[in-house]
DNA sequence: CAACTATCTGAACAAGTGTTCCACAAGTTT
DNA sequence: AAACTTGTGGAACACTTGTTCAGATAGTTG
C-alpha cells in the first residue's frame, strides 16, 4: 500500500477536472460550441471564472477534451441503438428516443461531427462508433451495413431539424425497410 | 417606362446587399458560423466595417438572410445528387463530388443543419430538399425513399468526417445497394 | 443649380472575451 | 514545525466583439 497512496489535492484536483468538462458538455448540449466561454462554463460548474484556465491551457483544449470525453458516450450509445436487441422496433425506439429525451446531447454529438470536419485531431474520435459497430456486428456485407449506419445518422440528423420529431411509430418502417436482409450483415455477429 | 425608373442608389445598395450575403457565406464555408462577426465579413466583402451593420438590423439577421439565401442553392445541389440522371454511378460522382471539390459548400450545409436544430425558423429552410425531393420524384414507397435520403446525409457527413474523403468509386457500391429495389420509388418521376 | 433624400462610413463605446498574474490557502513531506 | 508542492480565486490586461451615431457622400428631383 506504500505506493498507492494517493496526494488528496490531486485526487480533488481531477474530480474537479472532470466537474469542468462535464459542465461544458451540458452548455454544448444546451447552446452549443458557441456557447462555451470560461465565464459559462465556470459558472454552470461553479467554480471561480479562472479555474478553467487552471485546468485546461486553453479554452480550445477545454472544448476539445469535453468533446473526445463525450465521444465516448456517444459511442456507447450510438452502439445500443445499432445492436440494440436487433428488432426493427427496438432500434426505431432508441432512435426516437435519441431525437427527443435526449435530444440535446444528440445536437451535440452532431456539434462534435461539425468540428470534426473542421479539425483533423477530432476526426478519430468523431467516427469511433462508426469503427467500433463494424468491429462488435462482423457484418457479412459490410455495404448494407455501411448503408444501414449512414441512414441511422441521417435519420438523427434530419429528425433533429422536423417540425416535430419522429417517435418510435414513425421510425420503425423506416427501420424495418433498411434492415430487410438484415441476415446479410449479421450473419457473423460477435459480443467482445 | 415611367414607373419602372428605378433609384440607382437602391439598385446599387440591393447589389451591395448581395455581395454581403454572399462574402458570408464564403466565410462560413471558410470558417464555420463561428467565424461570422461584422469584421470578417466586411474584410471579406471588401467594404467598410459598418456596412454589414447598414443592411442587416443585426449580426444574427445577416447569419439567418445567408442561410436561407444559401439553402436554396443547396436545395438544387440535393436535388441534382438525388436525380442526377438517375444511375448508381452518376448519384456516386454527385456525393463524391459534394465531400472533396465542395467540401466547404458541404459543411455549411450541415451548419445550417445544427442551427437548425436550435432555431425553429430555420428548419423549413434546412428541410426544404427533402420535401422538394419528395415532390419531384413522387416515389410510389415513400418508406424506401425516406430511407434513401437519410442515408445521402449519413453518407456525406460520415464522408466529412473521414480521414480521406472517398471517391466516385467507394461509394458506387453503397449507392447502388441502396437503391436496389430503385423502381420502388421512381416508378412515378415526374418533372415539373 | 439648389433642395432633398437615400446611402454610406469612420470614430467611438460599452460589453464580453481569453488569459495572465500573484497572493494565499490547503495538503504533503521531511 | 518548516519547506515544499499543488490547488484557488480575485483583480486586471489587452483585445475583439456588436452596435450607435453624427456627419459626409452620392443620386434624384424641382
Amino acid at each position: 500500500m506504500e505506493l498507492q497512496k494517493v496526494d488528496g489535492r490531486k485526487a480533488r484536483g481531477e474530480k474537479k477536472r472532470r466537474a469542468i468538462v462535464e459542465a461544458t458538455l451540458r452548455v454544448i448540449e444546451r447552446e452549443g460550441v458557441a456557447g462555451v466561454t470560461h465565464r459559462s462554463v465556470a459558472r454552470e460548474a461553479g467554480v471561480p471564472t479562472t479555474a478553467p484556465t487552471y485546468y485546461f491551457a486553453t479554452l480550445d483544449d477545454l472544448l476539445i477534451a469535453t468533446l473526445l470525453w463525450s465521444a465516448e458516450e456517444l459511442c456507447d450509445d450510438m452502439l445500443k441503438i445499432v445492436a440494440s436487441g436487433g428488432s426493427a422496433r427496438e432500434i426505431a425506439r432508441s432512435l426516437a428516443q435519441a431525437v427527443n429525451e435526449n435530444r440535446g446531447r444528440t445536437l451535440a454529438e452532431y456539434e462534435l461531427y461539425l468540428l470534426a470536419g473542421r479539425r483533423p485531431e477530432l476526426k478519430p474520435a468523431a467516427r469511433r462508433w462508426l469503427d467500433r459497430a463494424v468491429e462488435v456486428v462482423r457484418p457479412a456485407d459490410p455495404l448494407a451495413f455501411r448503408a444501414f449506419l449512414a441512414a441511422i445518422d441521417g435519420l438523427l440528423l434530419q429528425g433533429l431539424i422536423a417540425d416535430v420529431a419522429p417517435n418510435e411509430d414513425e421510425l420503425e418502417p423506416i427501420v424495418s425497410f433498411l434492415i430487410r436482409g438484415r441476415d446479410d450483415f449479421t450473419a457473423a455477429p460477435k459480443e467482445e
